[in-house]
DNA sequence: TGTACATCAGTGAACGCGCGTTCACTGATGTAC
DNA sequence: TGTACATCAGTGAACGCGCGTTCACTGATGTAC
């Protein structure tokens, strides 16, 4: 079956995506080129019509996975107050919701390792995506010279991708929580809430609770 | 042949010690059970008298691996004077050196995503290494009370580790060098030095010429 | 103390499964006339 | 506009390599007598 000019595009995409998807939640080495495949709804015998290698796949499933994270965040830079940006991000990363969804989720704390790994070229292409998140994350802090600003985006991404990588490995409870939590008032600074939370071993329990 | 009481015990941990290293270089799926046996002398066929499983091994290795860590600070802490211990640790695990060396490095920032797809007994197993690992971050942080200690202790490593991270995706030259120094600086302020580097034009090559 | 036997860490061949990759084939649609 | 042919994304069987695992065997040393 011949297919119109588009949908090898389109298919092609779909592949990659969905791959994403599974690479995050599974490992580099975590999912099989038929299960991948199938994921797309497709059988693995089509798979070097789109792709040289595994390998080759697995290189653009990282990209895409990164791309989209710096989409998200522009997205959010642009339809957030410029003095709320910063936390906007921050609190919607450091989330259980984050945590518990690898797959959705930034590539840097899943896949980083493996991105390390890679070989010199390949590490240079992701070194490139890096950098586009440093200087979009320094775009949102404003009151300070550039050269400091991107200092502190570095740490500050530092700390997040940290903080998840840790969180991860405390599982869903609330030594995992508190992980998450640190990660939030590092960056940010305490909140009225969080302090007030402090103070008060009742609503602390309670915080602990909704935290799972 | 028969070997004496100790010899058995005495390859087992050979075994172990050599592969947590191979694992940290290539990650958990990264190197074969005939490698790692190799590594430490021998074939692959005698593999299974001291584990059940290659997963056994992974485990093991990943546990011992985290263990030298700990044991490294507690050593730093021990042989350095109070007010210097927080600063020595983590200037000397956000170096060049500890980024190209990850076969004897953390082992967070190369397996801990790894760690975080186990299942959840195991990853308990690491969570309390992990919770370790605060605990003696936290001792260093004298001049805050225990609760804030903690929180900062969390925050520390999370920057620590996932600066390494970054600083491993961004290979060895340049810039990876400024993410490996805003993370020590992130951690331990500014010093002095540093500082009067920022300054001066012509220091500051020469300090990015010798980070490589 | 000396001798016969038991033990078992380690060897290397072999097994077998999984997975990346290849290949002959299909058949719907694009294109040439 | 209609017809014949070409294209090529996708299918599913098959290949073959690598790797985890098994197994019969070895032989040095421990142990029983």
């Amino acid at each position: 079956m011949r297919y119109s000019r588009e949908h090898k595009v389109e298919t092609h995409a779909r592949i990659v995506k969905k791959a994403s998807v599974r690479l995050r939640e599974k490992g580099a080495h975590g999912v099989g080129v038929a299960d991948l495949m199938k994921e797309a709804g497709l059988t693995h015998g089509g798979f070097y019509a789109h792709f040289d290698s595994r390998e080759a796949l697995v290189i653009e499933a990282f990209g895409y996975a990164m791309d989209r994270a710096i989409e998200r965040w522009r997205k959010v830079a642009e339809q957030t107050p410029a003095d709320k940006r910063l936390s906007t991000i921050v609190e919607s990363y450091l989330t259980p919701l984050h945590r518990d969804d690898p797959g959705n989720g930034c590539a840097i704390p899943t896949l980083g390792a493996e991105i390390a790994r890679e070989s010199p070229k390949t590490r240079r292409a992701f070194a490139v995506k890096l950098e586009q998140m440093i200087e979009l994350m320094a775009d949102q802090l404003l009151d300070v010279p550039r050269k400091t600003a991107r200092k502190q985006a570095l740490a500050i991404l530092a700390t997040m991708m940290g903080t998840m990588v840790m969180s991860r490995i405390a599982g869903t409870g609330e030594f995992s929580g508190e992980i998450l939590e640190a990660g939030r008032e590092a960056v940010l600074g305490r909140t009225a809430a969080s302090k007030l939370a402090a103070k008060k071993p009742a609503s602390r329990k309670a915080a602990a609770a909704t935290r799972q």
